[in-house]
DNA sequence: CGCGAGTGTCGTGGGCCCATCATAGGAATG
DNA sequence: CATTCCTATGATGGGCCCACGACACTCGCG
């Protein structure tokens, strides 16, 4: 009868099109949408109607459709950066699954999907998905990534503040020099007169500012640096690392670790060389694993937050992404948390209870 | 001079269009959508000419516009179901982590990227991205996502075996009888007399398939089943459950936990009760953690290689949405692998080194 | 009482987003 | 005149939104 009916020919396997709705509610393809999306004034009668129907037909709006009528794909990317070429390193460090879990649930909470993408801009997938913004975990110096997506107009939230003059829309991280320079008290005050640090070859802000905190810090009290760095993205590399630094001649009577690993790799070394921890050794690291609060003895590890990372990073990513101008600051810094365990204190503490975990906070 | 000069009106902070690409080079749309997609017959100096004008207006082609004209929109969903409303359980097993990597490299690699989606149906996220097709991870019995996303074409692979009659594309799994079987012999032959489990209360497949295989294997050999179950997302639930099984009159002398967390609780409470592992308990559990390598003593764990599986699934579904008539079978058994080490010999072994793990056979 | 202007409600038409593809057209060559 | 080659035209995909149109009803004034 109407156009919509003869206009599409033959067989018709494909999904009820806004057309289908229209001509089988009896009314024009702008009533349809205004009714299914709540615009525009229509009697309530008529708004039911149409959503009967709609249903009836099983009609889904297309989302492309909708994606190039309105610019708005609801799709957001995930992208990590450092550490070698794989798309990401979930499995290898706790922080990234915390920190893309929280992720994922604080974009799906507001109507959003996140979406992962590789690093290494292999362009074909990158233009092949549209997306209305991006963040970025640990962006280096110049990123080719961050350039281009700025440059097509895209908000651009970072995990990690932004070395040089990257021009991303916001960020979000740690203190990590307050963070360093406050275990390395907590140590000295555990009684450590040589604190050492294992930390990494690579280039990145985490890395660079914790190295440098240690630097300045022993500066101020007048010790010795003693420090091994390793390329972090090699697991057996670390181990090693932690060997020698313990071989040292100047062995250190304290190290603090800045990667996920490092704790269970200075206990083995610890263990090689017949040290007693924390009586002859002390030790934190830094890291989201449950595994350490079970080792043997527990030790004292450093948490970046990846949960509130995550969610603070969506938060501001969605924001400018929809034009709030939210009273946030576009530079928003997560507090860290110390977890003492045994591993960090020369006598016993009384209770050894690590703090609660509340599902949200941590 | 040309209609899309004029057409565009005002001013134009927006992105080149392909139009823009045509009039800037003086050939036709049609040639630009050709000489970029590797299409038609055109000369090579006119695809270079086309190449290096769109570069220079730094045109990237609107993928909202292509999906919507081609219908296929490069992405790829992903679910997890089991275990609560959350919209994924990564941190808690490492197998979900492990998994979901190989999947998003899987599809990274062949041009495709990974959506992650909540199980529980948020309609307005679902309908707001295109998906080519969806990988399911442990469906439930008549899952209503499955039903909906078969309803509308779209292929969907699940990872397990779908319960019931569930109109998947095609599915990966364990054999879960196989192993759960292989443990049991193993423990036997180590010298377990009495062998528990630990299961969970779920009713996922995984879960179902095991237990029944315990549950045969004790017929087959006479021996009383020994068992507790707990509801596997609950971690706190997992490890009373574990001290209930040791606590029983009927104690058994060696047990296997289904769930990751398993050997964890299961070591703690042994040394509540005293008990030497391997000596007087013998232990192994599913888990794809390697914090069981390091253990005191170390676990022997059975990997369902959720890196292989995580693959595969993808392989299968790309297939199917291309519609690549593969030799695989729309069925792929994947084998798993048990890592003994000492907590299942009796009589410590000559060498304790794991299986070296190689990159890809995870 | 009659008629046009004024006000409001409800709905419709057509353009638009942008790239792709089938087909028709034109130029050059044998 | 026929045959290659190459390029242009126009339709298409599906939903959203601006700008109106149809219609009903009220009010004011002659």
């Amino acid at each position: 009868m109407s156009r919509a009916e003869t206009s599409r020919r033959g067989s018709r396997p494909s999904r009820a099109g806004i057309r289908d709705v229209a001509a089988a509610a009896g009314v024009s393809i702008t009533t349809v949408s205004d009714a299914l999306n709540g615009k525009g004034r229509l009697p309530d009668a008529t708004r039911r109607h149409v959503r009967e129907v709609a249903d009836r037909l099983g009609y889904r709006p297309s989302a492309a459709a909708r994606t190039l009528r309105t610019g708005k794909s609801g799709l957001i990317g995930l992208t990590v950066t450092t550490y070698g070429d794989e798309p990401f390193t979930f499995t290898e460090f706790a922080y990234f699954a915390e920190m893309a879990r929280a992720a994922t649930s604080a974009a799906l909470a507001r109507g959003y999907a996140l979406v992962i993408l590789p690093a290494t801009s292999r362009h074909d997938v990158w233009s092949n998905v549209a997306l209305d913004g991006t963040v970025v975990i640990d962006p280096s110096d110049q990123d080719p990534v961050v350039s281009e997506l700025v440059r097509q107009g895209l908000p651009v939230v970072s995990d990690g503040r932004p070395a040089g003059s990257l021009p991303v829309t916001a960020w979000v991280d740690n203190d990590h020099e307050a963070a360093v320079m406050g275990i390395l008290d907590h140590l000295a005050d555990a009684g450590a007169r040589r604190i050492g640090l294992l930390t990494g070859t690579t280039t990145d802000t985490y890395t660079h500012l914790s190295t440098t905190a240690y630097l300045r810090w022993c500066e101020r009290v007048g010790q010795d640096p003693v420090y091994e760095a390793y390329p972090a993205h090699d697991p057996c590399a670390g181990a090693v690392a932690a060997d020698r630094l313990l071989a040292r001649p100047d062995r250190p009577d304290a190290v603090y670790g800045l990667f996920d690993p490092n704790g269970t790799d200075l206990l083995a070394a610890a263990r090689r060389y017949g040290l007693r921890v924390p009586d002859d050794l002390l030790l934190v690291c830094c890291s989201e694993s449950t595994v350490y609060a079970n080792t043997e003895p527990p030790i004292t590890t450093l948490s970046l937050k990846p949960r509130r990372i995550g969610t603070a990073v969506v938060q501001l990513l969605i924001d400018a992404i929809e034009g709030v101008d939210s009273d946030q600051p576009v530079e928003q810094v997560i507090p860290t948390e110390l977890i003492v365990r045994t591993s960090s204190q020369r006598r016993p503490p009384r209770t050894t209870v690590s703090p609660p975990r509340s599902p949200e906070d941590r």
